[in-house]
DNA sequence: GCGTAGCTACTGGTTGACCCGTAGATTGAG
DNA sequence: CTCAATCTACGGGTCAACCAGTAGCTACGC
């Protein structure tokens, strides 16, 4: 297994919907693309799911004469490399600064603010931890 | 003008020299490319310039017998539709979620994270007072 | 003025992401 | 067993990003 499979952006749809669904055939899945707005032919999506599969990112069994597609990568170690590479591309693993443009990119909700804080205040308190352990 | 121009990923590390050195010849943007590892030859990075030109991410004027590019579109402005493009795909949206996933994506120094909550409580302030202006 | 060093314009090639149709395989029904 | 519905395999086509070479233009030095 070569290192590390990034997902693109059609990919990525599809292992959402994998991990919010669980196991799913190639028509559920389809179907749940579809709900995302314009419908793509079932064919479509029974390539990209080979590709995946090539790539590590999902595996298939059967179902009764169809196959029904799992995850192979969870959505945890995703998102982070996701987010550890997009962090990296453009603000230099600045993380200060993303925080400062995706504040002011969209609203953010008062709760929301506060789960952010209790975030920062837990990563604060991991890293003196950590610090005394030595 | 189409109305936002997003860049790729080249264009973007060309863009970041431009922000950082101002307005620059293709030779010493190729320079700069250049110490970012590997080696582009100088007509591709021409190419680059000219296709981000027509994008409209960056203009030419004459410089004696070269081109000078200069950026048109701002660092801010920029970051904050890549960031907001990123949390919409990525995260639906979910501020939270990205946070979470970044700060586990590599170590961030106390003083970072110092910086990081003095900007949540900057956030929630402008929040607060929004909500009382009207 | 003129030559040449250095620059630009143009064209092409490669790769990956994305999309889809046709043909052949498989299975569940009758 | 047979057939038709449904699935998979395979191949191809488009497009954007990226990279680079060749040819032709420009302006600086002499």
């Amino acid at each position: 297994m070569p290192p590390k499979p990034i997902p693109t952006g059609r990919e990525l749809e599809a292992l959402k919907i994998l991990w919010r669904r669980g196991a799913s055939t190639v028509r559920e899945i389809a179907d749940a693309l579809d709900d995302g707005r314009e419908s793509l032919a079932y064919t479509t999506v029974l390539s990209l799911l080979q590709v995946m599969e090539q790539k590590g990112l999902v595996r298939h069994e059967r179902a009764g004469k169809a196959y029904r597609y799992v995850a192979r990568v969870r959505r945890e170690s995703t998102c982070r490399r996701l987010a550890g590479r997009f962090l990296q591309d453009v603000f230099d693993g600045a993380m200060d600064e993303y925080l400062v443009h995706a504040l002011r990119a969209r609203d953010v909700s008062a709760d929301e603010l506060a789960r952010l804080e209790a975030m920062i205040a837990e990563a604060k308190r991991r890293a003196t931890k950590e610090a005394s352990d030595e």
